[in-house]
DNA sequence: CGTTGAAGTCAGGGTCTTGCATGTTACCTT
DNA sequence: AAGGTAACATGCAAGACCCTGACTTCAACG
């Protein structure tokens, strides 16, 4: 229920790497460096992680796969291998549910998760670009007191308006790792 | 059952604020002001959590709680209770279980947790500022956007130097509550 | 002293984890 | 290049853990 409208473009499917939807192979590439294995269900999940784009539950990727392509648990296992060799970033919605956006070398996003709908909407570029400015020098002054395998979580939460809620939609909140 | 230890100072109720040791009067004042009840279990809780200091968890301040003078139930309750009206702040672990702070006006405090231990330790007072004032910055974006009861989530996680850990305790990771 | 919010109790939901048998991958041999 | 094999990954079932609701009983506060 994603992307219909999102995916029409040419080349979408995993195998065929040109250049532009490369995101795949850069995951893949990711997994096979720190010793895990490429398999089916691990690329059914990436696939859908990176075409959402955005946090997104380990209920909805699941939802999201083909029919029954994929165990829950196995999503559960995935998500917890690919945080912990930093190919996901954990984030939460304000109950506490863990949410995973692919993280493949491009700069954090950071967002606004409305405490009702748990919709998601991204902060704006300069504020986003301060905000990670600063989370970077907390970090890197963790490591240099010795913390290892560092990472974050910053998010925001908020009601968001009511009527004025059509126009935008989804985004994230949220980040970690290093 | 309540404050032995902190409370018997003479003026420990929440009418008669000295100026010392009112955290727990002062946390009072924000009940009665925001229409909620002052109970027995409620000071308990309260109390234990002042006594805390940093974020702590529902199941420690329950097991902290004299003997059975309060119910879990209880204090997942008024948490959520407290949480909605701004009197403590939420933090997590890298688990996902939910931390709480009492908020007494003062500014928050930023921390690290260490992903293996849960152990939590404090950033410096300069990372924690620049940290609250870009942190406040986007909040009050967000407000002027029309989102409301806006709060946030900012924690850092990292694997604690094993053998310099002695020396250094607990202290805190999060914050949340506008 | 009455109203009404809060606590206690019990049951249930959601999210995530574990154990074990089976299936697949990736490597190594031929 | 084909086949064999060890080790990792998955599926399935059960269950742990954290938290929330419904309902009755209790107590705060006017």
């Amino acid at each position: 229920m994603i992307s219909s409208t999102q995916t029409n473009h040419p080349l979408v499917d995993a195998a065929n790497a040109t250049k532009a939807q490369e995101p795949l192979s850069l995951a893949c590439a990711h997994l096979k460096s720190a010793g895990l294995r490429i398999t089916q269900p691990r690329i059914a999940i990436l696939t859908a992680l990176i075409k959402s784009g955005q946090p997104t539950s380990i209920e909805q990727i699941h939802a999201t796969l083909p029919a029954g392509s994929c165990d829950l648990v196995t999503v559960y296992r995935c998500m917890g291998a690919f945080e912990e060799i930093g190919l996901v970033r954990r984030s939460f919605y304000h109950n506490g549910t863990s949410l995973y956006t692919v993280s493949l070398g491009e700069s954090n996003s950071y967002h606004v998760v409305c405490k009702n709908t748990n919709r998601l909407e991204a902060l704006d570029e300069g504020t986003i670009n301060e905000l990670r400015r600063c989370v970077q020098q907390v970090e890197s002054i963790l490591r240099s007191r010795g913390y290892d395998d560092v990472s974050h979580v910053v998010e925001f939460f908020g009601v968001a308006p009511a009527p004025s809620r059509a126009n935008q939609d989804a985004s994230a909140i949220v980040t970690s790792a290093s």
